[in-house]
RNA sequence: CGGGGUGUAGCGCAGUUGGCAGCGCGCCACGUUCGGGACGUGGAGGCCGAAGGUUCGAGUCCUUUCACCCCGACCA
């Protein structure tokens, strides 16, 4: 990978700026690895939530919300979701402060301490478990389609902005079926929604497929994800979704009666992303000027810059882009004019550009008289001048064209990175340079686990093919059924 | 929790053998500018991460502590 790219890696922060900055908690707080979200930015997230929020519904699922606490004894019912998260957990002791006896400020009363202690949710399958264990009586109940938009906590050892804060929101869906059948089939529609989600309106091409055992999502049977490939040749899971068996239903006891009048447990399944996917779009898209917003997440996607000199020639301009503006968001378009007298319009042009805005439209005194408009696409950099007339429909047909166009370059960028390779040397020689490998694996995790260990990478994902073709497993020699995703991943 | 690094103005940083707290950007005012990050003049902005110590005197030396960043382990 060039090494331009590599260096690309320190400018996300810079980047990042735009849309989030560390929360800056009072000193000496424990709390770490926050993010404040700026307007800016959670308007991109805003856009992913009602992108995604209509294909739920359209999936028949409906938004509920449960609570932000849970009791510390129901994350122990399943066994291997308690392993999955106990380490990561906050925990609420106390219910009440009061004036520090010795001084000045406040202490946890001692008084206080609660009967059983409440864990901040690192995810929901637990308490919306116990929730609908009352809400389950017949097979005239099923299916549940909940999904609820909330922020969840993991005190991770190692935070790191978008990718991995210590709070963060996401959405997560939770159903429960009648049958297994049902419900790995909502696995996989659910896997499907945000593999369209992400090409349709991030623009970002991603692998779809299982999870190895050894990266399954604590407590499921199948865990099926989306992986996207960052510019730095970094793989970043981007969205997972879980076929949960019947583990969660005979933890929390949740069985109905069938037709026959028979007992039976209940499948269910769970999924999510977060803002996550906030930063897979910076890291997926932006180039050495900043940002690059697909037009249906992007804020702004037009913004008005007008050029001019002296009173008269501001006023000339500025009203001519008026006009513009409104008959664009009479197209349904997000546009601002730029009309600040206090920076020039350099400044300006490298200021939206930097924010990632698709599409800028610059009017002076040259246009003016001649009926024109200067176009400037932020994917490609072009700049043309146009004509006035018709401007509206060529709006609309380079948002088209950028959408497409960024998802194109985000597209030859993952194929000149997808390798197929069969030898375990040459493997380890270009991990080096980041990408998508396609091995053939003897699906032991022994042999997993020792490819993590020598090269850092993981086996990100197992594709569903509907002609696998067998070979040898490039460490063991072991026969493989098909190829698997390798990669070094976020 | 290990290994390395950094804490000085909103941001980025300099600060010599201990001796008046500095620079660039940004911000405010005025003027000149304005088709790709303008310039001049003036101005505001600081408990030098925190606590303790040495000293006539500490941003600087010593001790303790806290936070942040990078690399591991952990993870979406």
């Amino acid at each position: 990978m060039a090494k331009e790219i590599r260096n690309r890696e320190e400018n996300y922060s810079e980047w990042y700026n735009n849309l989030v900055i560390k929360a800056d908690l009072a000193e000496n707080s424990a709390v770490r690895g926050c993010m404040v979200i700026k307007p800016y930015g959670y308007a991109i997230w805003e856009k992913m939530q009602s992108e995604l929020d209509r294909r739920f519904k359209e999936t028949g699922h409906v938004n509920a919300y449960f609570p932000l606490f849970i009791p510390k004894s129901f994350l122990s019912k399943e066994a291997e979701h308690v392993e999955g998260f106990a380490k990561e957990c906050a925990v609420v002791t106390h219910h009440r402060l009061k004036a520090n006896p010795d001084g000045k400020g406040l202490i946890v009363d001692p008084e206080a301490r609660l009967e059983e202690e409440l864990v901040v949710r690192p995810t929901s399958e637990t308490i919306i478990w116990n929730t609908y264990r009352n809400w389950i009586k017949s097979y005239r109940d099923l299916p549940i389609l909940c999904n609820q938009w909330a922020n969840v906590v993991r005190w991770e050892m190692r935070t790191r902005l978008f990718l991995r804060t210590t709070e963060f929101l996401w959405q997560e869906g939770h159903t429960a079926h009648a049958t297994k059948e049902e419900a790995i089939e909502e696995t996989r529609k659910m896997v499907g929604v945000y593999a369209d989600f992400a090409k349709e309106v991030m623009a970002l091409p991603v692998w779809v497929g299982a999870k190895t055992a050894s990266e399954r999502f604590a407590g499921a049977v199948e865990t099926l994800c989306i992986e996207a490939l960052m510019q730095d040749g970094k793989a970043l899971q981007a969205g997972t979704s879980h076929f949960l068996g019947q583990n969660f239903a005979k933890a929390f006891d949740v069985q109905f009666a069938n037709k026959e009048g028979v007992l039976e447990y209940v499948w269910a399944t769970s999924w999510g992303v977060s803002t996550r996917l906030m930063g897979a779009l910076v890291m997926a898209h932006s180039d050495n000027n900043g940002l690059v917003l697909p037009p249906l997440l992007a804020p702004v996607q037009v913004v008005l810059v007008p050029i001019y000199r002296g009173e008269e020639e501001r006023e000339a301009s500025c009203s001519h882009l008026e006009k513009l503006k409104d008959k664009l968001l009479a197209k349904g378009l997000r546009v601002t004019l730029d009309d600040r007298d206090n920076v020039r319009s350099g400044f300006k042009f490298t200021e939206w550009e930097v924010k990632g805005v698709p599409l800028r439209i610059a009017v002076g005194p040259r246009d003016l008289a001649n009926g024109t408009v200067e176009l400037a696409r932020r994917d490609t950099l072009d700049k043309e001048v146009v004509p006035l007339e018709g401007i509206e429909e060529r709006v609309e047909q380079a948002m088209k064209d950028i959408q497409e166009n960024i998802y194109k370059k985000a597209w030859d960028f993952r194929e000149k990175n997808t390798f197929e390779i069969d030898s375990y040397d040459l493997f380890r020689e270009r991990i080096e340079e980041g990408g998508f490998f396609l091995c053939h694996w003897d699906g032991t995790p022994e042999t997993e686990a020792k490819i993590k260990e020598e090269t850092k990478a993981t086996i990100r994902l197992i594709p569903e093919e509907e002609n696998p073709v067998p070979g040898q497993c490039m460490v063991t020699g072991k026969p493989s059924s098909q190829r698997v995703v390798f990669a070094r991943a976020y």
